[in-house]
DNA sequence: TATCGCTTGTGCGATAATCGCACAAATACT
DNA sequence: AGTATTTGTGCGATTATCGCACAAGCGATA
């Protein structure tokens, strides 16, 4: 009955959600694409968390399966492709989307890949298999790309309508990648608004000095949105054919990929 | 000081593990290849947990961002895909592996996929790109194959030394995939010692009637040992001919990715 | 070798979260 | 309507977790 509590009673046992588990999982988020070793003192300091509770977490993801010790440090164990493949296989990519983006990048001869919204990030879902020769840009599944100076993000951005997308334009902060760019939320607003209105965004240099993107709609993947997107050097999309070109195989492969893309 | 305690002090506090963020881990692998939409109740089922405890772990990924909620059934969300690209780039696939995986395959016509031990089961973690004409076989990244009664698990547990395959033999047990899978310890474990010796695993028709895999090593990813397989119809590979060059374009693109390959 | 800096390991008291049940209320299936 | 299944949630009892303090190990530098 609890006669010292009036009115509404406090919930006192939380049943939405548990913090252990959650600091567990920003424990797992540390091995995201781009650290790899890492002794748990520094992913200590990366969560914040007392070094006890690091250590049991960590402890824990390595009884798990999920990272393994190598010395001090840890890394991650294949463990985890497991469950990313579930998220692949559920969506039907590798079997439905794959092939697609595989022959019109071939007939394109650049690559394509497909991307969809994490957040205040995008992620590569899947990429075009590209022929052996050609160097990958480096960017493969599961790598994060920012939403403000990237095609790919704007056109992401373009599905948020008015005040969603204020809100997120008030939360991210800009980062200036390169000398060009762009950090007025003015004029990156403006951006993705005329990205929204052509069906397709167009950015150069602002991610990587010399690199240019171009992301067309696809529909959404689950309740996110998704693009599809190439990126080459500046200077081949400043040719209007090559850039022309390009688009279409990008809508081409979209509407291939998710008939219903209506934009 | 505590009076009550004789000898050693019992450790009252766990140190190392946390059992929430255990519990956790259980519920997130859940979405493994396989399943896609799950209520809470059947994720409470799959687990053994209570229902209340599943509640707040179902929750707590949803709100640390890794699953999200469709209606009453969970999803797997992208973010999982930044996590698996820590471990795809930390070991450089993608970047290093990938290149020489596609161009094998090319020359070799099939397809060719990297794979590695997790526990008790391989899990595949690179492929070849493949034609876009191909169809592929619906084995994509992250999935997962069982070990006794594939050429890839033969030549993984190939890598493990008598009591040490012993114990994980006994461990196992063999499930009858077709009419043709082996099933009797003894039988398998001369298998993995041909495998060892010869350097190569062959099995036919034992995870699926009509196919057919061939194995050989890479060396070691991490902790645990990898291979390089391709799979086709078991008549292909009756041909004589055409095992010994699949064989060997295994054998060369094993040498290509890991020169160290000794065995 | 000695000292410094950084790391890991771990008792333990205080605290706060988790567990599991019981009760309710939705929602599907027949 | 009736049954079965699923979901939501208080709350007492239990337990795990937190965070600190103390120690010990390791490596580099002087």
């Amino acid at each position: 009955m609890n006669v010292l509590s009036f009115g509404k009673p406090v919930n006192m046992t939380n049943t939405g959600s548990a913090s252990t588990f959650a600091k567990g999982l920003r424990v797992l988020a540390c091995f995201e694409t781009g650290r790899r070793d890492l002794t748990m003192a520094e992913v200590s300091r990366l969560t914040g968390f007392d070094r006890a509770t690091t250590r049991r977490l960590c402890l824990t993801l390595e009884s798990s399966g999920y990272l393994y010790k190598d010395g001090r440090v840890f890394r991650l164990s294949p463990k985890i492709l497991a469950v990313a493949g579930g998220y692949l296989t559920s969506n039907d990519f590798g079997r439905s989307v794959q092939p697609v983006l595989n022959k019109f990048a071939e007939e394109f001869e650049g690559e394509i890949a497909l991307a969809t919204r994490d957040d205040d990030r995008a992620i590569y879902v899947a990429r075009s298999a590209g022929s052996a020769a050609r160097v990958s840009f480096g960017f493969s599944v599961g790598s994060t790309l920012p939403l403000l100076p990237t095609a790919i993000g704007h056109m992401l951005l373009a599905h948020s309508t008015g005040d969603a997308l204020d809100a997120t334009l008030s939360r991210l902060d800009a980062v200036k990648y390169t000398e060009a760019t762009d950090i007025d939320p003015a004029s990156i607003r403006q951006k993705i608004k005329r990205a929204a209105e052509q069906g397709f965004a167009f950015v150069r240099n602002e991610f990587e000095m010399g690199a240019a993107g171009i992301a067309v709609p696809v529909g959404n993947i689950g309740a996110s949105p998704a693009v599809l997107a190439t990126s080459a050097s500046v200077n081949q999309f400043d040719n209007a054919q090559e850039f022309d070109r390009a688009l279409d195989v990008l809508r081409r492969a979209a509407i291939s990929i998710h008939p219903q893309t209506s934009y």
